[in-house]
DNA sequence: AGTCAAGGCCAG
DNA sequence: CTGGCCTTGACT
């Protein structure tokens, strides 16, 4: 009846990090294996029938009835659960239209200052180099350290994620804080991640005047961070030649902030970050902002909710996570394991430990073993639908002495430990026992194919739960083939770092079910022969390689940390010679300094080099949707061999690029790893600027709007589950559905549509886009082709666009969006995927 | 009757 | 908001 009917629990198998990521492996290494995987490849693009994939999707602009549709759509859903605390979308309901009518324009122009950095502004030699990766907060925050107690001054920023996931075309939109009275603006990577996750971007911001009253707007400021502190630039003075003026206020001891005090003593204007009610000050205590109501809000979205969490770093798969907690398989009746669990247990230590905190454990709760706290924790967070952000970038450390000090990274450890959504009730019901079904919404292989037996519970691994640190690794190099891990065990350093390499690869991301079930209604699917298969697999593979509780947190939530911690000292390195100011990482960064590389001439070369192999434009003609159909089991196979073959072209795409083939500057694991992680975001950015780019040679004015557009994938997809599963659903189901997804991958095509992207900012945007990593930001010569990139695309702009001299930082500001689209998109329903791909 | 995981309560 | 403790109630 519902939707959840429909999806295919096989759904993982197009994402399968896992086979991806071997896939990758295989190709770069030019082994044998890639004949294999070839053939499948071209299977599904040997169809050549190029019939209008995206029709109604790809066209449309999106341009004034923005504001409008974002207006009208979100109202739609809201009536659908809990009207109170739907406030999520009020706010921005409220603010937007405001800005995108009045101000973006100004906004707009002022964009340009994703630009600006690309020269060297001379104001900025005091201030050395700017980090795009945040001073290393967490470290104060993570330790007990002393910031414990500025922690209640501060006002952690809880914004709602959907003001700014909410497509927003550009950056500049005006971001949405919330900060209670009487507390100072904290700002962190981890406010601005909210929605994605851990970037700091430019906030349009306004100077106050002399009288203490805010100035009126004429001209916005931008805030970023640095490591000193925030630069706060004042837009009109940004242009390509000239420096703009910047303003760093410092940071705050440890705690990023900056505090009325300091800025008196600084002697430095105040600011005001525009958040939506008006402005809060960054820099002093706000008198007369009220909140929006409680500064919480609610996600409606299932996969809103859980991908604002797992922010695309993992993948949620329920209590199936790999954890150590977890090795246990439930079966699918409702008899509960903890004895078993007690009896494996005695044998050793019997003290249950909160696998989130590590607290004492009571039990069984949701699906994993957890102690009292986290459990009414997870059980409040989710009834509410609570939507926390982190202050920090996401990678708290949580332990029963600090579990309260950041709710987003306890909740984010909470799914990724594997707790069950679904095992909290949505009607509160007390007592009586769930369905052994809530606990298998993640699982693949039929209830049947269990572990039922304890000695199958066993030899599935219960044990090495309790296995000694050499045991692990032996268990990893058994389990796995790809080269990271051949470095691994060692010593135990190296094996910790190695594992937290991993981590993002494989041992969140490698699994294969993707279905979110949101309710326990759900109905069960019967298994594929591939899914039992990959099963198998991944029972096999599933211990994970850390055993003990505090190693396995510092890893997981270090993944991304790692990558990014020698960031400062190098950039000193490289570019002491050359001040410059700096956005923050994701979207701009570029370097006034081009080193003179071997594959670079000219930045029309370069992107002319780019256009002499463009293979992956055809990405989007070569898949159609009506491969797409039949059983859920024909579904999810082809989409199994479509994703491997997707990955394979990405992997032949990069193997050519120019800077690949003039040097090995890119060691092979960290191709890997970029791609693992940036192939799904270069896919959806394929896929959505193609109508844009493809259908859309000349310059006409019938751009399609983000209504247009956006209904008219809505009905195409309802055409498409209709046709392909025979299920029909209204098109508010749909919206309840997959609205949210819909509409963030919608705008950023209308915003392709509306800006005419080229085919050649296209090359450009795939390579800056696949640079785009943390990792790399730790290559110096990386980054430098990176840069090189945007300096070739600003100059292309330049020309082509004169007239607009913050395309560039707009588009780059679709990486952002493409970001958080994406990652949702992995947490969605796999029946929704070979829609996508041609929308 | 006993278990045990869910929800509720409410002092701190 | 937290979390220790209590009540529920399907299931054994
Ligand atoms: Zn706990
Ligand atoms: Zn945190």
């Amino acid at each position: 009846m519902d939707v959840d009917s429909v999806q295919s629990s096989t759904s993982g198998l197009f994402w399968d990090f896992k086979l991806k990521r071997k896939r990758i492996q295989d190709i770069l290494t030019e082994s044998g294996p890639m004949m294999t995987s070839q053939l499948m490849f071209n299977k599904p693009s040997e169809c050549d029938q190029q019939s209008d994939v995206s029709t109604g999707s790809t066209d449309s602009a999106y341009v004034s009835d923005r504001t409008s549709d974002l207006d009208t759509a979100p109202p739609a859903k809201k009536k659908s659960t809990h009207a109170t605390e739907v406030k999520n979308d009020t706010c921005f309901e409220t603010e937007e239209p405001l800005t995108g009518e009045t101000s973006e324009h100004s906004l707009e122009e002022e964009s340009s200052i994703s630009v600006m950095c690309s020269s060297a502004p001379s104001s900025l030699s005091s201030s050395p180099s700017f980090t795009s990766s945040p001073p290393t907060s967490v470290s104060s925050m993570n330790s007990q350290s002393p910031t414990a107690s500025d922690d209640s001054k501060i006002s952690s920023l809880r914004s709602s994620p959907q003001m700014t996931s909410k497509a927003s075309p550009s950056m500049n939109n005006p971001v949405i804080l919330s900060c209670p009275p009487g507390y100072f603006m904290q700002l962190s990577n981890g406010f601005t991640a909210h929605p994605n996750g851990g970037r700091m971007n430019y906030f349009p911001m306004m100077p106050f005047s002399s009288d203490g009253m805010l100035q009126s707007c004429p001209t916005p400021m931008f805030l970023a961070t640095s490591a000193e502190g925030y630069i706060v630039s004042r837009a009109s003075d940004v242009s390509l030649s000239h420096s703009p003026s910047i303003i760093t206020y410092p940071t705050l001891d440890g705690v990023k902030g900056v505090s009325a005090e300091d800025v008196l003593k600084l002697n430095k204007p105040k600011i005001a970050i525009n958040c939506g009610n008006g402005y809060t000050t960054l820099n002093t205590p706000s008198p007369k902002f009220k909140e929006p109501k409680k500064e919480e809000t609610r996600l409606e979205k299932d996969s809103e909710f859980i991908s604002h969490y797992t922010n695309g770093l993992f993948v949620y798969r329920g209590h199936l996570a790999e954890n150590p907690h977890n090795l246990k398989p439930r079966t699918s009746d409702s008899v509960s394991y903890l004895d078993t669990v007690k009896a494996e247990d005695s044998d050793g230590e019997e003290p249950l430990v909160c696998a989130i905190c590590n607290d004492k454990a009571t039990g069984l709760h949701y699906g994993i073993i957890t102690c009292e706290g986290c459990k009414g924790f997870f059980k409040r967070t989710v009834q509410n639908k609570r939507v926390y952000t982190c202050v920090a970038d996401g990678n708290c450390e949580i332990n029963k002495a600090q579990r309260n000090r950041c709710q987003y990274c306890r909740f984010k450890k909470c799914l990724r430990m594997g707790m069950v959504l679904a095992a909290v009730r949505e009607d509160r019901m007390p007592g009586g026992r769930n369905s052994g079904a809530v606990y298998n919404l993640y699982k693949m292989s039929s209830p049947h194919v269990d572990y039922r037996s304890r000695a199958a519970g066993e030899a599935a691994g219960y044990h090495q739960m309790y296995m000694t640190k050499p045991q692990v690794k032996q268990e990893m190099q058994d389990c796995t083939d790809d080269n990271s891990q051949q470095q691994t065990g060692r010593s135990n350093t190296s094996y910790h770092l190695i594992s937290q390499a991993e981590s993002y690869n494989s041992n969140e991301t490698s699994l294969n079910t993707f279905t979110l079930a949101p309710s326990p209604k759900m109905s069960y699917t019967a298994p594929t022969e591939s899914s039992l298969q990959l099963k198998r697999d991944t029972s096999r593979m599933s211990p994970t390689p850390q055993n003990n509780q505090n190693q396995f947190s510092s890893n997981s939530q270090n993944s991304t940390q790692t990558f990014k911690l020698p960031t400062p000292h190098q950039q000193h390195q490289t570019d002491l010679s050359e001040s410059q100011s700096t956005q923050d990482d994701l979207n701009t960064f570029c370097h006034p300094q081009l080193p003179s590389l071997p594959f670079y001439s000219s930045p029309p070369s370069l992107i002319s080099d780019l256009a002499k192999n463009d293979s992956l434009l055809s990405i989007a003609e070569d898949y159609q949707i009506e491969q797409f159909t039949g059983t859920e089991e024909t579904v999810a196979q082809a989409l199994c061999q479509v994703g491997d073959s997707i990955v394979m072209r990405f992997v032949q795409w990069m193997k050519q690029l120019p800077f690949y083939r003039y040097g090995n500057y890119i060691p092979k694991e960290l191709q890997t790893k970029i791609l693992m992680s940036k192939w799904h975001e270069l896919l959806l950015l394929i896929m959505v600027a193609y109508g844009p780019v493809v259908k859309h040679p000349k310059k006409s004015d019938k751009k399609p709007t983000f209504s247009e557009l956006y209904q008219g994938n809505m009905k195409r997809m309802q055409e498409y589950l209709e046709k392909s599963f025979q299920k029909f659903f209204t098109l508010e189901q749909l919206q309840e559905e997959i609205g949210s997804l819909m509409e963030k991958v919608t705008a950023i095509t209308a915003y392709f549509w509306q800006q005419g992207i080229t085919r050649k900012e296209l090359l450009c945007l795939k390579v800056i886009l696949l640079l785009n990593h943390e990792c790399v930001k730790k290559e110096t010569k990386l980054l430098h082709i990176a840069n090189a990139y945007k300096q070739a695309l600003q100059q292309y702009i330049l020309e082509r666009f004169p007239s607009e001299a913050n395309r560039l930082g707009d588009l780059l500001g679709q990486f952002q969006n493409l970001q958080t689209a994406s990652a949702q998109l992995l947490n969605s329903k796999m029946i929704y995927i070979p829609f996508l791909l041609n929308a």
